[in-house]
DNA sequence: TTTTAACCGAGACGGTACGTCACGTCTTGTG
DNA sequence: CACAAGACGTGACGTACCGTCTCGGTTAAAA
């Protein structure tokens, strides 16, 4: 194969570097400038690809933390697999950085093509997810439901996203919605 | 010896603008140059008083936020009282000023202290009102759901806070976990 | 005899402080606050009787530095004499300090009332130094001539005001003008 | 790998703006600010060059204040030739704009090379005219004579440089020192 | 003594300038 | 010719003093 193409190579050492000082002082404290210093490249190369620190944490966080595997197989116990899938979602909630997230929202506000980017990053992952699994539920409004409360957990409660949360959610939200038309009615 | 006592007059002033302009642009790019001088106070006076940008706005959410109005009278209609809670609840998410409520968000990151008054705000206020209404449910769990279900439509899909919407909410999250046994089993 | 008031007593406070803190740090940076907390008084109180920091320390300064003691006597030598006395005007040249001095030079900018007292202060010591020593001389010119060499030296060399320095000015400047007369002409 | 110069002409305005300031409003009213938004450049820029005000003062003045223009011939008179001398010190005393020989002054105090800097600028300029005239004299004394009486009238006195003042140095101090023996003895 | 008025500490206040940092744009020379 | 290096204008940061202005507590003289 062909040597990638130098900008690959740039692009690459940006956004790790990027990734790393997200993790080392979180969104709020990384600076384009150190990100650049980083990863031996200038500011202005930085620049020419993203147009700002969320554009550039967004491509990062996308290619370097969404890393949802291959989904795990299914057991046939529907709560089971459920649960699994929930879990796998919590791992790739954009590394679960509560500022980093933060960070994409705002900037979402001022980027409608960014937003839109980053609501297909955080639900599309979850619809795909649903819709493997319960191929006749409506996925759309179990992503929401379920991407809801994990953040909400994440950016407004503080608390864990441990596994009692993931089967209270699973049992109170996601398994009456299935069962529903067999209850008669 | 007594000095002039620190205005109350003055934080007013200082707080109500901060929490315009936290309104008007959100967090981010809202200066603490331009609260004093809306305020028509002097940085110094602002600097006196907090510690930064995050402890202002701390203090200013904390007083000028948390203003849920009365509830309203229950029809004995549960799904009804419901719609109307969570209609309640919708006008009163800070009055849903998506700007505002990222930049409190990011303020909690900042002070843990205004982080537990907010949480207390936004989630208290959802759980009393459910606590009214249906004295014998998981309250806080309630509270929680629907908190995190109209927040992720304001700040993650954009999509509007309508009827439609609340009426999915109650129908397919609210009421299937009060019919407690299930039908079936 | 009476006790002195209070405002004398605070007034001797205030500018021992200044005079405390010229000496430590400079009169540059010296801040009405740090002489206010230091002598125990409040910025009003200094306030109150100096329109600022060059006055302030314009009157520290007579007060306290400017000790020009008792002349000391003539000894019939009229170089001997000359000699002593430079020797005492530069002891009492507002305590050397170049930043005072300059200060308050540029304070004598902006107060006419200032620098008439600066100028008295500076100039009316040696013109009457000169007058007792020497009847018959154009006491204010040896003044004024005397009084250029010496701030010359601390502002603008910066060279030390030694024995040798004022035995040059006397011998070149100040001892020709007094033997002009006699030579013919 | 090279960046961008640090280009000449945004130094050569800024210190042109510090000059007219330091001569408008003198040293201590004049601020980095002012003197930033007159060369419209940023501060940040000023202070990518020099580390505080002093320091872009000294340069300024180092560069732009030591401007004597070509002496003007001699007639053979010598008593002439010196009030003429003076006479062209006199226009070139940095303008005779005591706010910026304050400031300069002021400047030294805070940057040693400066201070050398300026003490050959304003010394060695007479230095050299009187080399010229007088082969034979103690220039340096008579130069820094001369330099301490015409500051002292322009900083201390405040009296003018007139064609009296100069006739009366150049009659009781320049000229007796040149009549080495003086008469008797 | 007791009142009563001046005085004074403490320090809040609106300002102005400081020096720093990061932003996003740009130019320049090197590999 | 793409890129590092980094200068640049911009604008907010948080700090330090400025000089003005209430406040109440404390004197010391008048009652």
């Amino acid at each position: 194969m062909a040597a990638r193409a130098r900008s690959e190579v740039r692009e690459e050492a940006i956004l790790l570097a990027a990734m790393a000082l997200l993790g080392e002082v979180g969104y709020d404290r990384m600076s384009v400038e150190a990100v650049a210093e980083r990863a031996k490249a200038s500011k202005a190369t930085v620049y020419r690809r993203w147009a700002g620190k969320a554009e550039l944490v967004a491509t990062a966080v996308r290619r370097y933390a969404g890393t949802t595997p291959e989904p795990r197989r299914r057991s046939g116990d529907l709560r089971a697999d459920l649960l699994t899938l929930l879990d796998d979602l919590c791992s790739s909630l954009l590394g679960q950085d509560a500022a980093l997230i933060l960070g994409l929202l705002g900037a979402m506000r001022h980027d409608a093509e960014l937003a839109r980017t980053v609501r297909q990053a955080v639900l599309s992952e979850k619809h795909h997810a649903f819709a493997a699994l319960l191929p006749d539920a409506d996925h759309a409004w179990l992503a929401e439901l379920t991407s809801a409360a994990l953040l909400s957990r994440l950016l407004v409660t503080g608390e864990p996203l441990d596994d009692e949360f993931l089967a209270k959610l699973v049992d109170t939200v996601l398994l009456p919605q299935l069962e529903e038309p067999p209850c008669g009615t």
